[in-house]
DNA sequence: AAGAATCCTGACCGATTGGTCAGGAGGAGT
DNA sequence: ACTCCTCCTGACCAATCGGTCAGGATTCTT
């Protein structure tokens, strides 16, 4: 165990907060500092550069997230009751950890082009991979339609949360919108995309 | 019509790239003068400070996206095909128009509270109640499900569509993907939502 | 008690920030 | 010829930026 001392702690709580919320160029040293109550150098004597405690913080988010969703068995999928947990867990761990996923979108969509990427794929290519294979067993199974590509679906189910995450607080206020639950509406949708929104599937293609 | 000279077009159209791809706080006004070809102080003579240069910017954003999208008709839906259209048109609008929409999500995910939600009602509200609309009369005609809201039926179309916009170029790095076309991968997805993803629907809830 | 190591700070650095200002260039109106 | 107006600029400003440095506390080791 890496032995961390108490206002390094703070520095890194402080920064995680401000990064998360306002990105890496709205940030300034002083103002984690200030968050931190410590001295502006006092951040430098941890960290070699205002980059390198970026990255760490985002290390450190990285490490949060990877321990916490366990809830893929590799047995065989015979309802869509682990669909239902999966999405279900998936949204929960965003809306507990949102200062972590909201960086880590961030760093996403306008972070540096390799190292967003790459930390996308650390970060979601484990637990996609996996529910791509709950839903071609799914498949198998006859559970799920075997006419659709389980890539297609597992990314349509953690767009939808992923959307619905990031999007929640304007969702709210679109005209006749009465989203209340991030979990009931989470529900909602996946049900949605479980039974599909046409009547009887006579609409073919 | 307003007269607007050559340099203050070029600022603008430079500000909206620049903004667009890093936000407010990561582009320095030189770095727009020096985009726009023009010295710093020309930026200052035309508009009057940095935050202004960007609510015009965002406006500018605004009326280039309000005409576009007249798609949706008034006439009772009796097929799918409408829905297709819409979403088949609303990402076509996102990508053509990439910096536009990069900007207006970035806002509302990361502005000013105030700003950014107003923004998302004016930019998506009407188009969103339009496809509310159009939905319900879906509903009624009996070719939707009726046991469904058309709230969130809107909003899991535009969540899907705005999520594939967004992540783009993460989603082609995921393990085992290979999006190769927006449009194709939109229709795709589409369908999904519209047969849902599982077999026959023996699973109700 | 002495020394070493860690934690932390105020003062300071050059560079860059958003923003100001006096004024030059050039076309239009008189 | 003259003025007026718009467009545009280089030089400049105070403030803030990321980062350095010498040194004062405090604690751990010996």
């Amino acid at each position: 165990m890496v032995r961390v001392s108490d206002g390094e702690r703070r520095i890194l709580e402080a920064a995680g907060d401000l990064f998360s919320r306002h990105g890496f160029d709205a940030v300034s040293i002083q103002k984690i500092a200030t968050r931190a109550d410590v001295s502006k150098a006092t951040i430098f004597h941890h960290f070699s550069s205002k980059q390198e405690l970026y990255i760490i913080v985002l290390k450190q988010a990285c490490l949060n997230i990877g321990t916490i969703l366990q809830c893929l068995e590799k047995e065989p999928c015979t309802s869509v009751q682990p669909l239902r947990d999966f999405a279900s867990a998936h949204l929960n761990n965003m809306f507990d950890q949102e200062n972590i996923f909201r960086l880590i979108l961030r760093e996403m969509t306008d972070g540096d082009r390799e190292r967003g990427q790459a930390l996308a794929v650390d970060v979601f290519g484990e637990h996609f991979s996996r529910l791509v294979v709950l839903i071609q067993s799914g498949q198998t199974e006859g559970i799920l339609r075997g006419d659709m590509d389980a890539v297609d679906a597992a990314a349509a189910i953690v767009g939808l949360n992923v959307f619905m995450f990031q999007s929640w607080s304007v969702l709210q206020h679109l005209p006749g919108t009465h989203f209340d639950d991030h979990a009931r509406t989470g529900e909602r949708w996946l049900r949605l995309l479980l039974l599909g929104i046409t009547d009887r599937a006579k609409i073919t293609a």
